[in-house]
DNA sequence: GAAATTTGCGCAATCGTTTGTTTATTGGCT
DNA sequence: AGCCAATAAACAAACGATTGCGCAAATTTC
């Protein structure tokens, strides 16, 4: 084995690149006091990145650290208030413990409160929330699921506005684990949870009809969402039980808002033929009808009834106590959550499947027992 | 130079390790057909990761990309649908577009039209919102905000419990922009935005005094925070203004929830010599207190007249329309977001600086004109 | 026709972590 | 003395994007 000039040389220019290099990072080292990092940690005890983060990670007896140089881990770590950069992790791991959460409005208590149970339970799992008010506009929608997309979110509870649906068919085609809340499309096989609206609609209806009351108008929230359809359908199938005619006139409105029930119930209010009582699919929705009703000067009950989905803490304190669907947001928060949780953590081998929770009737005052001559008739 | 075995056989296998790895690499391509990266467009495109990404950030001419070159990168772009991965992106830019938002309870309804409007105002400046209800937990408020750090959020907007303000001092010394919304530290050197609550107060207590009352009990929110310190204070110098003196056993209350309300009525009214007035110095007190006095057989106004802080929309059809103090939910949250977004983009060279907004108070029905004597003789 | 400039793009380091693979050291055994 | 195994920790390659610098080739200039 000769000495040869052109390996050294080329060996030589090799070691010199390596020396500069090192330079450049020792020069900056000092600016960089400002986070934290596993290297500044390294640095400081002059041990390797890896070696600290597996400390860091409670690997140190699997890959065999010493407890030595553990414990001197351990405690630069806690003096240097070391936390690890969760960027750097997400990137590496392609897991950032965060979930995104969409809803069509956050100040609708409705979702307020569920939105409550969420951000709790995702919490108690580990996980982040990252929120989005769709506004109910599905483009809204799309973009914002886009950039949860690119923030690399574990999963996904969404409450869509539901009127297009293949940007949530893309998010599961990718594998990306999704719980769809309160509202859920009975074509797609994507998990949900939601509250058995045909149900509480039945229940409503036919309370309703039990009292007297024939002539029930229901003021509708967005079409082609399933809590909407299936409350309408249950408001249909109560009357076809009862086996009384529906008049297709008094189903009116198309959003859930409180301008939607204030102008379709001024509208109802001022066609002949009034309707003896209201059935109103939403809290905000009713707000808006009795402020219709009240503005007409009429009263609730004894002019007109009314049954409202979704209870709400002031219900039962408005000037007339108020008859109410109520739904256990609580519950359906929580499920879905846990739900999603199971599906990120065990590798979605989950078969999806969805979930629908029991209402409850609240009675109170804003129902009227009618003597009806068409029951009499009747029985 | 000679020819030398032992540096032949060295970059022999130095050669042989990089080919290895390259087999690697080549072997793993066809797997990576998940999520299109800079580098599959590169590769596809037999060009250079960096100059896609050049291009992509709309940087060609600063880098002299060929027009060829670059539309040819934009259409393979398109093709594969590709997005940019914001965690890597974070990672090397120092900047998430994403912000902190931190509130004590989203089911209240008063914060939950404010995360509205922040969350919409968030959205439109490209900044996504990363949630958290602290629950009014001090613990949970910390640990919470220090997740949020390790995220690397470009800022914060909280409504701190207030209790313990070291965790926010530690934010703002890591210059890390920051907004107080609702609550504030009169000592901290902190921007905030927040209704001017003690004028708030002052007029309610004013009114209810020029309405001949003169015991009038306070329902307190959560103490030492600013905004029950700000409506206490203005409860007390109405008293002052008037000249009338304060009993402080009716000041009650510890919190701002609806059983707080429910309890402190609750003993007002078993106790003797009743307030003629209560001021509510929330919406959920409010609800709290009305439930206590419907339980006891007495009415609003005729038995004893009410002020509440929030107005809601339910406020005005409550059993007795509610006369409130209303806040501007949707400006606080705008305003708080913008000033947050001037810190951050500005580079925070930005005075911080405290904003109050105005109040409004909206009569109802829920105070009763009182012939009172104390008056009559002070006069 | 050589030198200087421009054009077009690639190299390689970097952000902070994680983890499979090496390397160096030591002790034990024959 | 020589070999093997165990121990302790470093090396280096990712993850995906950005960016200063540099290098060819093509073009212009003198």
């Amino acid at each position: 084995m000769d000495f040869c000039y052109l390996c050294f040389a080329q060996s030589f220019v090799q070691l010199f690149k390596k020396i500069i290099v090192h330079i450049n990072k020792l020069c900056s080292e000092p600016m960089k006091s400002s986070n934290p990092t596993l290297k500044s940690i390294a640095l400081k005890l002059g041990v390797s990145v890896s070696t600290v983060s597996r400390v860091i990670n409670g690997k140190s007896s699997h890959y065999r650290i010493s407890k030595e140089t553990e414990l001197l881990i351990l405690k630069a770590a806690k003096e240097l208030a070391y936390t690890p950069n969760q960027l750097a992790r997400g990137l590496r791991l392609k897991r950032t413990n965060s979930i995104g959460y969409i809803i069509p409005d956050i100040s609708n208590p409705f979702f307020a409160s569920i939105a409550k149970s969420v951000e709790k339970s995702a919490r108690k799992f580990g996980y982040s929330i990252l929120l989005c008010d769709s506004e109910e506009n599905t483009e809204i929608e799309s973009s914002s699921l886009q950039l949860m997309l690119n923030r690399k979110i574990d999963g996904l509870i969404i409450s869509p506005v539901g009127l297009e649906v293949n940007h949530l068919i893309n998010v599961a085609q990718k594998n990306i684990p999704i719980v769809l809340l309160d509202r859920y499309f009975p074509d797609l096989n994507i998990p949900f949870v939601t509250s058995d609206n045909y149900k509480g609609a039945l229940e409503a209806i036919s309370l309703l009809i039990d009292n007297g009351h024939t002539r029930i108008a229901c003021i509708q929230g967005l079409k082609n969402t399933s809590p909407n359809n299936d409350r309408v359908r249950g408001y249909r199938d109560a009357h076809l039980k009862f086996d009384i005619e529906i008049d297709e006139s008094l189903i009116v409105g198309d959003n859930f808002g409180e301008e939607n029930g204030y102008i379709e119930t001024k509208m109802l209010l001022k066609k002949g033929n009034l309707p003896t009582a209201i059935f109103s699919v939403s809290n905000l929705i009713s707000l808006g009808a009795i402020r219709a009703i009240s503005e007409e000067g009429l009263k609730i009950p004894d002019d007109i009834s009314m049954i409202s989905f979704d209870d709400q803490p002031y219900s039962r304190f408005l000037a007339t106590p108020m008859t109410t669907v109520a739904q256990q947001s609580n519950q359906i928060g929580q499920i879905a959550t846990k739900l999603l949780v199971d599906q990120i953590e065990s590798n979605r081998n989950i078969e999806p499947k969805g979930i629908f929770l029991p209402t409850k009737m609240i009675v109170r005052d804003s129902v009227k027992r009618r003597v009806n001559l068409n029951l009499k008739s009747l029985g």
